[in-house]
DNA sequence: GATTGTTGACTGACTAGTCAATCTATTCTG
DNA sequence: CAGAATAGATTGACTAGTCAGTCAACAATC
């Protein structure tokens, strides 16, 4: 399936990468095949000798990606932290993604996540389970009393999943400042807001820095 | 440009609308001009009579609605009112819209992340705008005390819009239950979750209900 | 008869996916 | 170990179909 470590050029891996560009420079609709192959410097068919279809190409690209975030909110799930960590890891993981690879997070939020009627709708069963792992925390934390049990567990989640998003939205159209610094920053907000709330009223315990 | 009201049928009205329901079932790509027109009970040609491409059709639909958007906001912002009854008057407006056009909504949700990034920037800018405002009460009320100064406004801001889209992404997606009751309720429960949090810490003048 | 609204067949450009040929690497055989 | 056989990788010209946008004609209205 795929060549050994090290020395082959794993020209899969070279067009899914090139993809990953393309499709983020591009959008996914307005881009040809044939721009995946140039940008990968393959031949035309080899895309159709890897994949089945363009959207096979798309396809490999998200559940590969949401895979890892789902083993990782399983993970984090498992074990025996405050909801404010677990919280944290799952944001601080969406968030070194973006960092790490800002194309291929684009493409899924733009491509997938999002799309109604096309991929989103394909890959529904996927992300709802992320949705429901993340529902489950906060469900669980309502019943140690730590979060209100008024806000519904599954409408906390989803309030949660699309403020980080929209962050990422935020720096993918350059409508917010992007650099090492503010993605450290926004792990922390994206929490603290959720969490703790953007009022003052709660003056007491509140650990700042 | 538009028929006298009342009378007049108004073709180019009725293809509005009838793109709405076309974009919203098959999405902006997978349609054609003619299922729109069909849609429409129209003529092919009289699409192009009224607009000057497929993407014109679409971005009229887009700035029609967030034009609105923009004003509610205006409005609102203008008036001298808690923050928390701000961001609730957006959040309503918003959900409401949904409630009254999910078509149009879906579309505007579905189609325009993906469109801001092949149409080029055109709509940035828009958008923009109405994240500034959210920034600016937000900030306000920063410099008032009733929001905490750590939490740069305008991540805020971001977080806030977020969780309400994400909510209407829910439910386009059928991964939260939708009705009268789940719309009034999620109103308040976006406004809670952002303003005061998840957390049970502030117990003291918490007014529920 | 001039202006505006309306029609739908047609065209021209575009592109996903196919396929037969060629190349490369590995194994088998005498 | 030459060289034959096999399997998989790689190539790109080609096909078959799609669909946005045009246009010339016709209808309604003033």
């Amino acid at each position: 399936m795929s060549a050994a470590p090290g020395t082959a050029p794993d020209k899969r891996r070279l067009i899914l990468n090139a993809a990953v560009r393309v499709f983020a420079r591009q959008g996914f609709h307005a881009c040809r095949v044939s721009d995946i192959a140039d940008e990968a410097g393959v031949a035309y068919g080899l895309v159709y000798h890897y994949f089945a279809s363009k959207d096979e190409v798309l396809d490999t690209l998200f559940l590969e990606r949401w895979n890892v975030m789902l083993e990782l909110i399983r993970e984090v799930d498992a074990q025996p932290l405050p909801v404010r960590e677990k919280l944290g890891a799952i944001a601080s993981f969406i968030i070194d993604s973006y960092h790490h690879d800002p194309d291929l997070m684009k493409v899924i939020i733009v491509e997938v996540t999002r799309a109604a009627n096309s991929f989103g709708d394909t890959h529904i069963g996927t992300i709802r389970e992320a949705y429901e792992l993340i529902g489950g925390m906060i469900s669980k934390a309502q019943a140690e009393g730590v979060f209100k049990a008024e806000i519904e567990a599954r409408f906390a989640a989803m309030a949660f999943y699309g403020a980080i998003e929209q962050l990422l939205t935020g720096w993918i159209f350059g409508l917010l400042p992007a650099g090492e610094e503010e993605f450290e920053r926004a792990k922390w907000l994206v929490v603290e807001t959720v969490c703790g709330g953007l009022e003052t009223s709660a003056v007491g315990e509140a650990q700042v820095g």
